[in-house]
DNA sequence: CTTTTTCCATACAGTACTGTATTGACATCC
DNA sequence: GGATGTCAATACAGTACTGTATGGAAAAAG
């Protein structure tokens, strides 16, 4: 009974390399014997350390998800003073950000339940902070709502479409989104 | 030397059956076997219609296409008069729509070039489109283009957020989408 | 009516996996 | 230093497909 420490090559490879394939070609690439193959190594090792495919799978979206629920907010919250530089830094960020995991899990989302899930919490939780960011400027609460949709939308449409512009020119325009949005506060 | 107009049960029923996976269950589920299943008939007459399983994969994107070049946008110009109203009537249709082949297409582009392209030839076009229109309103070529884009993308972030408003509570958003995005013109 | 074309069934060979079971190497504990 | 636990190699059986080849029925063409 000792592990934690000494690791010598394992599950984290497993799940690093299941990351990677996920990434690169989708969740239906992230199977057993091609994973084995990239790690020059037998499928021997890998029921070792999962049950199964399924298993690796779930473990991918726990690792995400617990990623994704500490980090980003608490980052920006820790930074500025003033909501509307709150918004424009998170808006800076997010045009930079190029994100190919959370792209990954979101396609696989559409057909995958459990996927699904994580997506929506970590969609829902966003959400909020933008809307309360909003309300902090006084909008109403349904206007705070709805545009705190429009800018996370903003961002998820550079996710979604390849006609997207490049990361230099988004900083423009998230700049000019913030403008539109802030604008006629209370 | 007779089809046309005969057409006993074929070609076309192996790409709607086609469509209707994709749409339930992404590309991935669109092969060969189970498509026979569901129609109930053996893959022989697969092989006599399609070249190959690529061979639908494509002919289902052609379809797709060809249904998005003509559509929408002429049925929007031909409508209307002011720019402001096309733009609010194309909210509104947007806003009830929830095109699943559209969706599966899209999350289907991410890992393939043909779909992606497909993607992009029509993205660009109602991009273009949405642009005009606001540039109509006075906005600046820029601020034009920025504008189009967030509605765009407001259209797409229901596609992608699980989270999404339902399409009754859509409508509302959308008025006071087009509230936003039309103020200060010029 | 017989011939050709159109369409589907069947059988086959091959590929790309999944998951299980067995064994063996190596490390660590006592 | 022998028992125990950890991890990987190998072999096996099974599943879910793909694509090809061939033959046959039914309909249209002559």
């Amino acid at each position: 009974m000792e592990k934690e420490s000494a690791a010598k090559l394992g599950r984290q490879d497993w799940l690093a390399m299941g990351i990677k394939l996920l990434v690169e070609k989708g969740i239906e690439s992230v199977r057993v014997d091609p994973l084995a193959k990239a790690l020059e190594i037998t499928r021997g090792s890998f029921y070792w350390h999962f049950k199964n495919r399924d298993d690796l799978l779930v473990a991918i979206l726990e690792e995400w998800e617990k990623l994704n629920t500490r980090q980003v907010i608490e980052e920006i919250e820790a930074l500025d003073s003033s909501a509307s530089s709150k918004l424009l830094s998170l808006f800076e960020i997010a045009a930079g950000d190029d994100d190919g995991l959370e792209k990954a899990i979101r396609v696989w989302s559409v057909n995958d339940t459990r996927a699904a899930e994580v997506i929506d919490r970590v969609d829902r939780q966003r959400l909020d902070y933008l809307q309360g960011l909003f309300a902090q400027l006084g909008f109403s609460p349904l206007e705070s709502k709805v545009r705190a949709q429009i800018v996370y939308s903003v961002r998820l449409g550079w996710f979604v479409m390849t006609t997207a512009s490049q990361s230099v020119e988004r900083v423009t325009e998230m700049r000019m989104v913030h403008a539109i949005l802030t604008q006629n506060s209370g």
